[in-house]
DNA sequence: TGAAATTATGTGTATATACACTTATTATTA
DNA sequence: TAATAATAAGTGTATATACACATAATTTCA
């Protein structure tokens, strides 16, 4: 029974669920910032908006490598921000593809967020303290 | 316009949209080798039957605080795990009190999945280098 | 040019996540 | 001790996530 716990003491310094943990949490911070614009968004959805901002039309296909999220869960997370107003839909000359981009809402949700979304930022860096450069390349080397 | 975009460029480099994208690519990879075990399990599943096999008899909520997973969502994926078999779950003497703990299915499971886990956990490891240990203590201070 | 391969996206299903609210049990205290 | 507070856990609802499979449009090439 000993050598059952040492085998399983090894799998109790999981990278993955250090990482999943950080996320819930941070997750949870951001998002009772959020909550405070009076805004019904989220961190993950302002993440979407975000990447829509910087280049415009992009293709689903394209967004989901960038975000590193699964085509389908965009799909699904997009469907919600159309709901709500912050995106809008092109169709090009290829019938097959659609490109999403900022709504004027969109925008504005954003400027409306973006003080509570400092204040979320700044205390998660506070946490990172002298650390955060660092970290921040770490993360990028677990997204390519 | 252009100032606008300004206001946007500072919401790019988001603390949480990097943990987060990280979180789900990581988490693939873990998913990935754990399909190669031939068990339906998943990284999140394994975190939770480790935890419950280094402390027996947690109740929900001690469980919940050790993930830092919401409560409700901890009672769902415990669900799951009963489902599976991997867990069993007794009553104490306080009748508002459930625990859980492993079950030899669990047990059996979490070894037959620890080949896999390792070289998932490898991977993960040589992608941070020699930053591992600081990134490690840097995600712990993002669970406080 | 028309069948087959490729590409882009959507749907079915299952699990993960968390907030608001509810229920059930135990503890407190007037 | 009976009303009230506190505690532990569950449910309703909504969003996030991803795999397997399906659909639709374009491209390739025989």
């Amino acid at each position: 029974m000993d050598s059952q716990r040492k085998k399983y003491s090894e799998l109790t310094d999981c990278l993955c669920t250090s990482i999943r943990k950080s996320a819930r949490n941070i997750s949870q911070i951001y998002n009772e910032h959020l909550k405070q614009s009076g805004e019904k968004i989220n961190a993950n959805q302002v993440s979407i908006l975000v990447t829509l901002s910087q280049i415009e039309n992009k293709t689903i296909s394209e967004l989901s490598n960038q975000l590193k999220m699964e085509r389908t869960t965009l799909t699904r997370n997009l469907k919600i921000l159309d709901k709500s107003g912050w995106i809008k839909t092109d169709y090009g000359s290829d019938g097959r593809m659609k490109f999403s981009k900022l709504s004027k809402n969109g925008k504005q949700v954003l400027n409306k967020i973006l003080p509570h979304w400092k204040k979320a930022q700044s205390k998660t860096k506070k946490l990172l303290g002298e650390d955060l450069q660092l970290f921040q390349q770490n993360l990028k080397k677990l997204t390519l």
